[in-house]
DNA sequence: ATGGGTATGCAACTTTGTTGCAAAATTTGA
DNA sequence: TCAAATTTTGCAACAAAGTTGCATACCCAT
């Protein structure tokens, strides 16, 4: 049943099972793709104080239960992390699809981040990919 | 002279010559990478009005003078276009690399975004990638 | 069941971004 | 060059987004 793993997910990350994080947690397993801060305040109907989602949503952060993705309109998406995700070490080097239609964002787990040749001297650890267009659904 | 070729940008883009505008661009310029709207707030040494800045980045972004880089830390960075943008058609499909150290961000203006092979239906029309890691200065 | 530690909610505050409007600056045309 | 027409600026007020301190409430191990 998906309460219990919800559950095991905070568990294993030394967390205590409150009522906020298995909400939040839940929606983001219910809504399968990304969310921001403000959707989850709408999703959670008021029912929680805008501080602690704040507090829990850079909790799950650190954990690496989730994962942030950069947009260009300046607003902080938030999805899940594959299990493989450890403390502070995100393995999210999947292509990011931002739907201009139905403003969805998949993770597109399977498309792994393209080679790219930097110029000399230029050290990389982290990229992002974030590709705009239309998503399966609305492509039509 | 430098203040010729600015005034020589904003009257090729019909933007009447004016101090903040002006000013902003000899920044953008003088900086040769790319600014949060904080950066230029500073660096003006609080001469212009905090409205004044968001209008006038606005502007530029619209009339293609400049484009925008979506990061993760929520902050929209700003980078002058190459000559060839037009009216609202931007060609800044170049690699973004943001130092971990030093902070600056540089367009890799040569390093043409990858090709990205996407899942079936979806169908892209901008796409941004953002390299973190170490620059050319920073990783000795 | 209880005590110690953690999380939550509230209040107050800071930062960031937006809007309307009058004053000032820029451009246009005679 | 000068005055009228248009744009831009700065101010004030506001809205949204994010942060911090602290007392209360909750969770969990014993």
């Amino acid at each position: 049943m998906v309460s219990t793993s919800i559950k095991e997910i905070l568990k294993r990350n030394q967390l205590s099972v409150t009522g906020s994080r298995s909400r939040i947690l839940e929606l983001f397993q219910a809504n399968n793709g990304a969310l921001a801060h403000y959707d989850i305040e709408k999703l959670s109907g008021e029912k929680f104080d805008r501080v602690t989602i704040y507090r829990t949503l850079q909790t799950f952060v650190e954990k690496g239960i989730i994962h942030t993705i950069p947009t260009a309109d300046n607003s902080i998406l938030y999805a899940l992390c594959k299990d493989e995700c450890t403390d502070g070490h995100h393995h999210d080097n999947h292509v990011h699809f931002i739907c201009d239609n139905c403003r969805k964002t998949y993770c597109l787990d399977d498309v792994v981040n393209p080679e790219v040749k930097l110029p000399a001297g230029f050290k990389p650890t982290v990229m992002e990919v974030v590709v705009n267009g239309l998503c399966n659904h609305c492509s039509n």
